[in-house]
DNA sequence: CACTCGTGGCA
DNA sequence: TTGCCAAGAGT
């Protein structure tokens, strides 16, 4: 029963071999990707298909990203069909998937790649972190993917794996740079695409969040917090602040002829180029009488209950109001959508749920 | 550097 | 049920 820790000069460095050897035969099978026996034969990914997904995949789960990355790919096959595309287009095919202004920048980037050059990929980190919605992670997941440049690659999952790995007690994210230069000098010349996805797919298989399977993993001979028996422990984090609640009321009106009002939002912030049904202002507190003048029209408003809506910095709750079947009234309120067309129209989710209140049988694919 | 920016799944 | 969190970027 008695465990005995070595000492940090007998303990052995973590080397990147032993993980390549784990990844050679536990790698996930994904759509995007190019299995490591395949690559050894010389099979290189398409730098779009790497770009396209690294980009859709930033905060984002694999599941989430599947159907949405054979979506674009379908749709539009190439970057320069993408850049060509126009931009309601794309952030119609992205609404559901979040963080709308990745969308916004996915179609800069293809316009860059397109149009600024020749339609081909840059190869190297620096050249990729120069385009729109493409930063540290991206760039250097790309390099290291797609063209096989031995950058660092740090994203959560191989921040979990390092912090882990040396124990590394200084909070995230101001222990990012320790974490860097770790990875970097733990990145070989020799497969530096596969060791970053072997890092990605051991710390999204075996090195989880809560209960890592360690009797599995490749480094548990050398793993500094296995060692202190609480790997979950890693990596520790700074502190997040309470999220607040912020109230309104949106309004759903249906014309005579089956049509509902929608709007465009503006193209930066939250929601930024998506469409939404009007709504008041999100506040702190609920004020009725505002609410009411802030309809688009008026008219006979019914309460139409509520919803509620969870953002990554605040909650929103929604009163819902529905007018109709009236007469459109003059005056340009927005644009007049069939609700049988809805599905082609860049809806958030906040919003679909915002119409289903109303009108239940809006979305054929609404739940329970 | 701290904050903004979505969504759905899961324990 | 509530909180956590998932291949981060832009400002």
């Amino acid at each position: 029963m008695q465990r005995v820790i070595p000492h940090s000069n007998d303990r052995k460095r973590p080397e990147a071999a032993p993980l390549l050897t784990w990844y050679d035969r536990h790698h996930r099978e994904l759509p995007w990707r190019i299995s490591p026996s395949a690559a050894k034969r010389g099979v290189t990914p398409d730098p779009y298909h790497i770009w396209m997904s690294e980009v859709m995949l930033q905060q984002t789960t694999v599941a989430a990203v599947k159907a949405y990355f054979a979506k674009f790919t379908a749709r539009w096959p190439t970057v320069k069909e993408l850049a060509e595309a126009p931009t309601e287009d794309v952030m119609a095919a992205w609404a559901g998937l979040g963080y709308y202004a990745r969308a916004r920048n996915l179609k800069k980037c293809a316009e860059a790649v397109a149009f600024e050059h020749g339609g081909i990929f840059p190869d190297t980190e620096e050249g990729l972190r120069a385009l729109p919605g493409i930063g540290d992670y991206t760039s250097a997941a790309v390099a290291a993917i797609a063209f096989n440049r031995p950058s660092a690659v740090m994203d959560g999952n191989v921040e979990r794996v390092i912090s882990r790995l040396y124990a590394i007690e200084a909070p995230l994210p101001g222990s990012k740079p320790q974490m860097k230069a770790k990875v970097a000098e733990l990145t070989p010349t020799d497969r530096p695409g596969d060791f970053a996805q072997a890092m990605m797919d051991l710390g999204a298989t075996i090195c989880t969040p809560k209960r890592p399977a360690c009797a599995l993993c490749p480094f548990n001979d050398v793993c500094m917090a296995l060692a202190t028996d609480e790997p979950e422990r890693f990596p520790v984090k700074a502190a997040k602040k309470a999220k607040p609640v912020r109230l309104g009321a949106a309004f759903i009106a249906v014309d005579r002829e089956g049509r509902i009002l929608l709007r465009k939002r503006v193209e930066s912030g939250l929601l930024g180029g998506m469409t939404e049904v009007p709504t008041t202002d999100w506040t702190s507190r609920q004020d009725g009488a505002t609410s009411m003048e802030a309809a688009p029209f008026p008219a006979d408003w019914q309460a139409a209950g509520a919803i509620s809506h969870v953002f990554t910095h605040f909650e929103l709750r929604l009163s819902i109001f529905r007018v109709g079947p009236i007469d459109a009234p003059s005056g340009d309120h927005g644009s007049w959508v069939p609700v049988t067309e809805l599905d082609g129209e860049a809806l958030p989710t906040v919003m679909k749920k915002a119409i289903a209140a109303a009108i239940p049988t809006a979305f054929s694919t609404s739940k329970d």
